[in-house]
DNA sequence: GTAATAAGTTAGATGATTCTAACAAAATCA
DNA sequence: TGATTTTGTTAGAATCATCTAACTTATTAC
């Protein structure tokens, strides 16, 4: 059996892994806000559990069945997270913290409902792919996906995703009407400091800082 | 702050007090299948923060502050029950062990929501009161139900509630399309086992154990 | 009203998850 | 390349929630 505590390091692992393929101890400690001997040792146990390898200096990689572990429990973090927005009516910028409880919930069944009654969604409210029940992801589109800060002006693109999301951006997002799926100009870029002004919707002219457009995923139109 | 563990003792003990305002370390012991020494020192502990009065030898009993918090928790583990049987349309039977679960959230906005989308319901699908916001149970009518295996030959009763209810309990009273509300007429009881022939519904006989009956709560028409 | 049984308590151990302090290896910089 | 900084590891302690074994108090049964 495994621990809440041990599927909290997973699921950090597979995020930290997602880009690179692997992580340090040092990644991972200050991902979880852990001291690195307890990552350390807990990294020793899941590999005793098959979960991750491990050597000594060596980064950190999961093992498929880590992997395919880890999937699983963001299937359950992000289709709660779409049950809450399409079904209870949350903002997408609430949600994320009541699914990092309710992802730990041990019962299929009650993830087999979330999923059907939502029709069986491909993607969370923030535009992150689903993991299938076998903990494949559909990374077909998703990894062609662009930052918005990588976008020249003139270009039209599609909004699909906010990648790593916290409270402050999606409410940010909310002030600003920017929603997924919006069609965005780049109407010009500042030299100085590459802020944005792109225009979208009711909107002519927005100003969007780096920071903001680089975590805005989009796709050409 | 306190712990899922802790709530789980809280719980129990608030159901078990429920009746006579006390319990015993054993009783408690045994609801929770753990050992007396650990029901023991748990209790020591709960009494350091002021949710149980605990005095060596003698019974255990819930201070208003342990009944307020136990109280808010069962409001969960019903509100949550509610939610699954009216909202995802899982069976009466189903639903006990992901409420279990459930009810360790902590996200006011969460319950909150459940309680609105539901329409701010004072019953759970057995038949029990949900606490208020307060932890006060609305008992008025609740304490006046009486045991179906209280009833006389040619009582007419509605039943209003299942207590203390086990899945292979609802299971049978689904098979016998026996469900809350229904109009029950005592036919006969057996003298030698005080089993019950009634009719209800389309049902013109059906026998029901005394096992049964003790558990079912009704209201004479 | 003892003797036997049940219930309650204390003491000490274990495993999980965390920490700090101290040391070792690797990476970086000058 | 040698010194410094960063990263990783080991060792040892703390807390929580659990256990078993042994002892004490209360209750029950003759």
């Amino acid at each position: 059996m495994i621990s809440q505590t041990e599927e909290n390091y997973l699921k950090a692992l597979w995020n930290l892994t997602s880009t690179k393929g692997e992580a340090s101890v040092n990644e991972l400690s200050k991902q979880l806000d852990i001291k690195m001997p307890t990552v350390n040792s807990m990294m020793k146990r899941l590999a005793e559990k098959g979960l991750v390898n491990y050597e000594s200096y060596k980064p950190l990689k999961l093992t498929d069945k880590g992997k395919k572990l880890a999937a699983l429990i963001i299937r359950k973090h992000r289709l709660t997270e779409m049950y809450l927005v399409e079904k209870m009516g949350f903002g997408w910028e609430e949600v994320h913290d009541i699914a990092e409880q309710i992802e730990h919930i041990q019962s299929p069944a009650f993830f087999e409902k979330m999923d059907e009654l939502l029709g069986y969604p491909k993607i969370d409210p923030h535009g992150s792919p689903i993991p299938d029940k076998n903990g494949k992801v559909e990374t077909e589109q998703y990894i062609r996906y662009i930052k918005l800060s990588d976008c020249k002006e003139g270009d039209t693109v599609t909004f699909m995703a906010v990648s790593h999301s916290s409270d402050e951006l999606l409410k940010f997002l909310n002030s600003r009407d920017l929603a997924l799926g919006s069609k965005i100009k780049v109407k010009s870029i500042e030299p100085f400091d590459e802020s944005m002004t792109v225009s979208y919707a009711s909107r002519k002219a927005e100003m969007l800082s780096n920071k903001v457009c680089d975590k805005l995923l989009v796709r050409p139109v």
